[in-house]
Parts: structure tokens; sequence; C-alpha cells
DNA sequence: CAACCCCTTACAGATATCTGTAAGGGGTTG
DNA sequence: CAACCCCTTACAGATATCTGTAAGGGGTTG
């Protein structure tokens, strides 16, 4: 079994939850925790740095902002940073995040070895996602495979774009021109209709307002 | 100290965190949990049935989805179905949710005795909490306070009423024949423009989908 | 290379949005 | 009760949105 790892969620009682489950449940020799991305990266980096690294790193995705000032803000901070210095390291992600699409780029970009949904079974799930990854296999909460049919639009960087001024309040005119400043293409008015009103179809809206209603609850944009 | 506690809350990593720092901290002698509304309803329903009833409820607001049938889907409803069987019990409220205005309905509408924000002092301020309102006293988490200087503006029920119906792609003439139809005054188009442009200065948008935009973003619809 | 598809672009026309002006009604204040 | 404020409503004019048509360019297919 893993024998030094670390935890990185800012929810205290989550943070206890799982540590808790974990001593009892896996017999994990150092077990640490952290309620801060940058803490928690410091912490990785002067046990490497010792020659005694982490094995396994296990991380929320969202931490509260407070008044302390923040390099890392999120766990895809906190991972890039941490692969950096130790690529070799195994990476559980554990949030409340359940959009497929978002949960797969992860695995895609940031290369991660596991992930598990928060919901009524995180922890059941988290002891076999361990059990995975130190087997160096994947693991992937069910919660998301479930309701893959929901998400099957996968939105281009373009329409990301494109929504992203729209929800900034830009016209279409702005947003065409300020494409066009930054040498980005396709640029005109026109095709940037197109591509909203076909998004109008895919995500059944009837105008900007409603699709930008719809996408920033669904949190794609 | 309270002999007899529930805890209501759909993450199981966080579910257990408040149970074992609770059982070390606090001398409660009797601390059961339940991940669904429904469930815990019943529990507290037999409870009080059978002469020996729980003294305090610790719930969430937002419960996830899933296979299973609900009927209580929110922490809200937990807390109104509970205090039509036992208006007595104490209440206390454990959330993400930092909305001032939200929090503060939640004290006046329902009745609560205590508000813990979840968050990196979670279980420190659940303790307090709980010591609080067994003195009659409530607590309320202290991130509500310092944030609420951000969250002044009080949107009216017309106003949101309004806003969801943008938000649900209705354009300005279709809701003002809705509110009609409805026999909701006021009513007409010149109206629900000047409210919009209003809104708009309220919160620095300049456009219908901007300020849904923003609003979606912080959950006020 | 002709036929085809897909994307980009321009343009036109019908609606919708947004802002400003003005009139009137109800309530409050001096 | 006159003066005032605030809200509602109507209307007008400038823009913006949305849909549809059409032309052209690049890549693929037979």
């Amino acid at each position: 079994m893993f024998k030094k790892v670390l935890i990185a969620e800012d929810f205290q009682d989550t943070n206890a939850g799982i540590v808790s489950a974990l001593s009892n449940k896996l017999n994990i020799h150092e077990l640490q925790e952290e309620l801060y991305c940058d803490k928690a990266f410091n912490r990785i980096k002067v046990a490497h740095s010792n020659g005694v690294p982490f094995e396994l790193l296990i991380t929320d995705l969202l931490f509260k902002e407070n008044h302390v000032d923040r390099k890392l803000t999120s766990g895809v901070d906190l991972i890039k940073a941490v692969k950096t210095i130790q690529p070799s390291i195994k990476i559980i992600v554990n949030s409340m995040e359940d959009n497929p699409s978002k949960v797969k780029s992860l695995f895609k970009e940031q290369n991660i070895d596991g992930y598990v949904c928060k919901g009524r079974h995180s922890l059941n799930e988290l002891t076999a996602a361990i059990l995975e990854v130190y087997q160096d296999n994947t693991y992937l909460s069910p919660q998301i495979n479930m309701t893959s049919n929901q998400n099957v639009i996968e939105l281009e960087e373009f329409d990301i774009s494109i929504l992203t001024e729209l929800a900034n309040g830009l016209s279409k005119k702005e947003i065409a021109e300020k494409f066009k400043q930054n040498n980005m293409t396709p640029n005109s008015e026109s095709t940037i209709d197109k591509r909203v009103s076909k998004l109008f179809d895919d995500f059944g809206a009837k105008n900007t307002t409603q699709l930008i209603a719809i996408l920033t609850k669904d949190g794609l944009i």
C-alpha cells in the first residue's frame, strides 16, 4: 500500500472525514492533510527534495477564497505545479464536479490517475480508487458514466470564446471586432451569428439569454 | 449537552467528518446520521412518536439527486416537514451557501437556530454552534458577515419573476403577456423594460445576457 | 476534375432590445 | 391642497438580434 499520502481539501469536515476513513480502512503509514493548495504544494516540494516524496495526492478541484493570498487557486493549478517537480506522483481528484466532459479532460490533459465524485458513496469509492491506483490502474467514479448521455455536446474553443464574451455583455458586433483585433479567425459577425444559432439548436435555447443561462447553470462557461 | 442528535448530509465524507469530530469533542449520547432527507424525516418522526425525540437536527441544504425517488429534496423541505411534527426541535444548517441574504432568510423564514458555512473551519464552527444553540442562543458563521457588503442588492419577487422568465428564453413582450394572463401586476412591457434597465445599473450589466449570466453565477436565480 | 460538403462571409428583413421622453395616478409631506 | 416623489404606462427612435438567402473558398470523394 502507499506509504505516504497527502490530502488537499479546503472543507474541514470533508477533510476530517477522508482522514478518519482512510486511517480505519487502509494501512497508510503517513497520512497528511492541507487546507490550501499552496501549502500542499510546498509540502510535496519539501518532501521530494528531502528524498521522502509523497506517493499519492488526493485533491479537491475548488478551493474557497479567503483573506490569504494564493498563488495556486484550484486543484488543476496544484496538479500542474506538482507534476513539474514530481511527474511520477499518483493523483486522485475528489470533487463534486459531475460533468463528464470536464472529468474526462482531467484524465486527458492533467493525466490524473483517479476521479471520485463527492456523494453518498465517496468514501467507499475513494478506498476503491486508492487500491486501483496503487495497482497502476485508473479509477473513474461510476456516477460520471451514468450521466454521460446528458452532455454529449462538446463545445469547441471558438464557441467558448464567443459564449464567454456574450456572458461579459459584449454584442456580437463587438465580439467580431475583438476577434479581428486579436487576429482570431473566423471573425465575421455573420459567422458568430451562425455559430450561436447552431448552439440554440444544440441546447434547445430560444435566444442568447436563455443559452447563457443554460450553460452557466451547467458550469460549461 | 444534547443527548440525541441527527445529522442529515448526503456527502459520505462530510458526514463521516462531522460524526467523528462531534464524537471526539462533545459528549453527545446518541449521534445518528442519514444521507437522505426522507430517511432523516422518518427517523425524526418515529423517534418523536416513540417519546424519545431528537433534540437537534444538523442538516445540509443541497442533496444530490440519484435514482431514488424523493419527496423531500432539500434541506429547507426537510426543515419545514420536521417543524410540523416537532416545532421545538433545534436546527443547525451546515452548507456551502454563503449568500448573506439567503442565509438570513433561513433564520427569518425557517426559524433555524444556527448556520455554519462549510469551509476551512466548519468543524470548529459547528462545535461552537452546538454549544450556543444548546444555551438557547443562535449562531451565525463569521464567514457570512464578512461578505455581507457584497450582496446588498435585494431582489424583489417581481424582479425574480422577470429574471426567471428571461432565463427561460421568453421575450419581454411574452413576459408581459404571461403576467397579464396570470393577473400579475404590473404587467406592461414598458415597466418590465424599466425594471430590467434598473437591474443593469444595480449589477453593472450592459445587457440582458450579461445580467442573467451574473445572477446565475451568483445563484440568485 | 467534377460533384459534393462544410465553413465563412455579406446582406436583407422582421423582431427584439434598450434608452429617452412624456403623461397620469397614488401616496406623502409641508 | 399644492408640491413632490415614485411607479406605471405608452410611444418613438436607434441598435441589436435572429433567420434566411446566396456567393465563394477549401477540402474530400468518386
